[in-house]
DNA sequence: CGATTGCAGATTGTTGACAATCTACACCCG
DNA sequence: CGGGTGTAGATTGTCAACAATCTGCAATCG
């Protein structure tokens, strides 16, 4: 049902020239600056209203404004952003391919809910690609590079320290997405990267906000020093040990917060 | 400009209804075996009409029936196939997040051409991957397993032997997908597949038809040896190495096909 | 009283039509 | 004769309506 902010004010939602201001989440034209012509030309080449609705609800689904497992409405959508239901039909393709959500025929889509198992894979093939780019940064290591590493785990510690948990998980993911883009192979990136969404996928479904925070700066520190030091198969190995000990974290904070809020499951399979 | 490098043969692919066996290239409902009563009931509830599109048009791309740079008509498509465009629309937004097509707005959809830093990239995350998979499978090889992947091996000496090029190809995959799927991690293997099929593109585009064909079994029968030995670190080097010696033969290929016959090039203005 | 069957409402699947944009060709002007 | 311009055709983007399917409730029957 999209329990999201109500779009009850529906009226004239669909009289779209004049009420654009009213309807609150719209698809926003990202064009804040001003000046910049040729700029907004490529970025109305670019954007389509899929695509903006594809980004739109990546947002929504990786902020967990759509918890996993809800369900979502192809007219609730269209409505809530301002267009017609083809454009979101599109956006649910071109997610469902990306991972964020599972398609049922006649049933509607679900923001997808990973289980311990696939998270586990996950997991797995993420520490093999993250052992490559241990050793690539090892081997292309440059002191403005390693100073660049060693403010971010600071900025975790720092994080961690005055037990700011969102501060630190986001700069957490900010460090680890650096290191792959620092290889500069834009391939392994977005590989990358669609796996860890997926990962926040999960995490956000079990642990909601369990109070432990699965804090790893040692291992973070060891990861830049071995890079640092261009040590390729130590680093390679450090990253690889640091995603697995963070599988077995997850193992642990699950199995602790097994008795948790009562969610309302899902649909039965059948 | 951006002038496209389609096929000069009428815009390649689409356009063609009347050549075929009447409007037979319809989507063809997939139900061959017959009596299978809840087998086929499964099948309807999971195939939709853009998702019968998209496994058509990603057999045609993978086949090279649509060769890469070449036009995607909507209305062409849909007609072949026998839907309207809205199916087809959403079959090309899950094909372009799948990485097959491009899609330019207000211009259309082509077939994805990979450049060659872009399957140096792709090669380097296969290798990261295959690495993986050569360590773990060497955990766990039991006799069967073994005896398969021997049979695998000789199965591509033998078109190797004859000069079989398209079998000794299609062998050559099915190894590889294979032993990654012998690890048992089904993200991994999507992952992987991927990543093959973006690299199968670019093969098409490149080495169309170059005589030369880039042998590799002794290094197979290594990587089986290895694996067999339950040798971890040893078989999972020799499947990175044996990736990245794809790599360069794969640019060695492309180097010794540029000065060959004539390729179009750049057409000089007359 | 419980289970089954039929019906009504809602949601998704698909289609055809309309509007916006791009491409190509002919025309006109210097 | 070359370059720029305007228009016609084709193609894509978006939308609203129609058809098919599913879900939940209620009435009926054993």
């Amino acid at each position: 049902m999209l329990k999201n902010p109500a779009p009850a004010h529906g009226g004239g939602a669909a009289a779209r020239p004049p009420a654009r201001s009213a309807a609150s989440t719209r698809v926003r034209t990202p064009a804040p600056s001003p000046g910049n012509g040729a700029d907004a030309i490529a970025l109305v080449q670019s954007s389509s209203l899929p695509t903006l609705v594809q980004k739109e609800l990546e947002r929504m689904i990786l902020a967990g404004d759509l918890p996993a497992g809800s369900k979502l409405n192809e007219a609730a959508v269209a409505d809530l952003l301002g267009v017609s239901r083809g454009p979101v039909r599109e956006a649910f393709r071109a997610l469902e391919e990306s991972g964020l959500v599972r398609l049922e025929k006649n049933r509607g889509v679900f923001v997808r809910q990973i289980s311990v198992d696939e998270a586990d894979e996950i997991y797995e093939v993420r520490a093999a690609l993250d052992e490559f780019v241990g050793r690539r940064l090892a081997q292309s290591a440059t002191p403005e590079l390693v100073r660049e590493l060693r403010a971010h785990v600071e900025r975790m510690e720092k994080a961690a320290g005055r037990g700011d948990v969102d501060a630190y998980v986001t700069a957490n993911l900010e460090f680890h997405d650096r290191l792959v883009e620092l290889t500069g192979n834009a391939k392994l990136l977005v590989t990358y990267r669609r796996l860890v969404n997926e990962l926040n996928l999960y995490r956000r479904t079990t642990l909601a906000r369990s109070g432990t925070l699965p804090i790893s700066t040692g291992e973070h520190r060891d990861i830049v020093d071995r890079i640092a030091a261009g040590q390729v198969a130590a680093a390679g190995r450090a990253l690889y040990d640091h995603v697995m000990a963070s599988r077995e974290r997850m193992h642990k904070t699950r199995a602790g917060a097994r008795a948790a809020p009562g969610r309302p499951a899902a649909r039965k399979p059948r």
